[in-house]
DNA sequence: ATAATCCTTCCATTAAGTGGAAGGTCAAGA
DNA sequence: TCTTGACCTTCCACTTAATGGAAGGATTAT
């Protein structure tokens, strides 16, 4: 298959596929004598896989090791859950982070009127 | 004041000072016969205020439109607002996503053994 | 005088792609 | 058979917001 029916099956752009190649973290499963990327089966499941680890925040690095426990099938389960706890904690700190800053904005805005007058309460208080 | 005095007082590194300079941010008030850079108490209010509004996650576009409204004295507060409401709907977007992602990795990992064997709920989600 | 600590500019790197240019390839239709 | 359009290739630049380091000049302290 073709990189752009395989970007297709897999949902990513194509371009991201070529990325992907480049960094070695999905290979196409060969290449035809003019140099075009073929992907069978097995390779765009990874694309899949790899898709679907991003759109849960894991960083390349990360589905780069996942993408490792994925295709060992002596894994142990406590390896994966490993990486993905880390990732979780990873994720709470982010969100417990974004709420305070959510919190604070929330006031500023709040105490701002936001009419014609320069008196400002968000300009003052990054003053 | 040096740049070295002058990061400490705005407590940001120096890398980051000159940097700010060099994308055009804060200027230093002037620069000595050798080239050396000159922070006044006005440009190191400056590094402080956009020390402030950085930590709040304004970009540094955003934080260019913060510094011109905040030197601009006949600024309308509503311009302020208006820049802060969109920050603060980014952010409220970004806390829900972290949110879900949390949740969905939360069931995942609890779902998880982590033990020796290789059957893995995480993994079986991501293919 | 000299050593230590500043400072300068310039270049490379980070994460994860995205955009575009220049050019090769392939399949279909006239 | 030729050509046209839609593929594909590589390579380079750009994005964000800095950060690290090298090479070398300036200032300060001993």
């Amino acid at each position: 298959m073709n990189i752009g029916k395989a970007a297709d099956q897999a949902g990513l752009p194509t371009k991201t596929v070529r990325y992907y190649d480049d960094i070695g973290l999905v290979l196409p499963s060969s290449r035809t004598q003019t140099g075009y990327r073929n992907y069978d089966i097995s390779s765009i499941k990874k694309l899949i896989f790899v898709k679907r680890a991003r759109s849960f925040d894991f960083s390349i690095k990360e589905c780069r090791e996942l993408l490792g426990l994925y295709e060992e099938k002596n894994r142990s389960s406590s390896d994966v859950r490993k990486i993905a706890i880390h990732h979780l904690e990873e994720i709470k700190r982010k969100e417990e982070d974004l709420k305070k800053l959510r919190i604070e904005l929330d006031h500023l805005v709040n105490a701002c009127a936001g009419d014609d007058r320069p008196d400002c309460p968000i300009i003052d208080y990054l003053s």
